[in-house]
DNA sequence: GAATTATTAGGACATTTGTCCTAGGGCGTC
DNA sequence: GACGCCCTAGGACAAATGTCCTAATAATTC
């Protein structure tokens, strides 16, 4: 755990104001606010919103680094680990149907602004994609395995836009079961989908 | 087709500037320009910016419906009707690649925004939502069609994040495959996922 | 304890934002 | 031809934006 610095908290804030209200919608003076300090204070430790937006997409990679690193560590099985990952969705169920998934809002709206930053954003979807096809390998995908670490990530992404939209718990918990249920069906996984 | 009016041009541009850009990223100046006229002009027409938000639902929930009923009179089957749907996802692969689903991008947007149109913008994936359920009533999904139609909506969704955030052409074309491998199985659609 | 560096507050700056007003031009109707 | 009405241009307006400067304070180093 970093210290509490002014700089790091002005990450943590802009890291869930980013997440909350999006990347372009939050201003320099809503962080500052957030955080309890000058505006003036805020230039000496970042010298544009670029650069805010830099450090905390370095924090999130950190961070999503960190649980992976977690659940590789508990000493489970790979489909065990597959599963830490997808209930993520029922644990973050209030946020995401509040905000949309963290990481592929911010690749969305990068991607709109055209922005320099939505590679390394990208990068954060990479972490999961090759850890998940670590699992799916561990399980015997063979090369299949990052196919399928693609499907798995673009059905979390899916239920995640759908339960903002419609703010659908119970359709959260529908997809999770029947992504469960896809997990155990061994023939799925040598045939993708 | 509706008249060419600078009403409908100003719709028409900000449809393509918001889906390109983002809502809140798009300013009146921007639309203004982009259909040639000042911006003093623009107040004639709409009072404020969640007034053209509105109009642009509109036109959309407009050219969905139109969109829908087309492909429902092509005399086809239900099962050829959702391949016309989820061969949108190859159509547009281009656009949806660099900025997303039009529909899952704007509902995830006005979500974080806290805006008003949201509960309309979602009502256009309602459409879509409303007719896939249909279409699988009709393959004989009885009271699940509803679920498979929200699984399929999802599933999409989820590609269209996934190729935005990769630009992965191909991945977009397997996922298509793999939906199409769903949709052929009929064992998988009296058992949802 | 003095010197240097790091951190802070407060505000200046030009630009852009959404919103709104006014004046005039083009139009058809009496 | 005069009237009224829709449409347009241009700009005014306060507020907010990202950026940057200066001066004062706190912390660290010697």
């Amino acid at each position: 755990m970093p210290i509490a610095s002014t700089r790091n908290l002005i990450i943590e804030k802009a890291d869930a104001l980013f997440y909350e209200g999006g990347f372009e919608a939050t201003s320099f003076a809503d962080i500052a606010t957030a955080v309890g300090i000058s505006r003036g204070n805020f230039y000496h430790h970042f010298k544009t919103k670029d650069d805010i937006l830099d450090a905390v997409i370095v924090l999130r990679m950190e961070r999503t680094r960190a649980m992976l690193d977690g659940w590789q560590a508990e000493g489970e099985g790979p489909r065990e680990r597959i599963l830490s990952f997808i209930h993520m969705l029922i644990a973050n169920r209030a946020k995401i149907m509040a905000f949309g998934c963290p990481v592929g809002t911010l690749c969305s709206e990068l991607a709109k602004l055209d922005h320099a930053a939505q590679k390394r954003a990208t990068e954060i979807l990479g972490l999961f994609r090759d850890w998940l096809a670590g699992q799916f390998h561990a399980l015997g995908a063979g090369d299949q395995a990052e196919a399928l670490a693609l499907h798995l990530l673009a059905w979390s992404q899916g239920v995640a836009v759908m339960a903002t939209a419609f703010r659908d718990e119970a359709f959260i918990c529908s997809e999770v079961a029947g992504i469960e249920r896809w997990m155990a069906n061994a023939t799925s996984l040598s045939h993708p989908v």
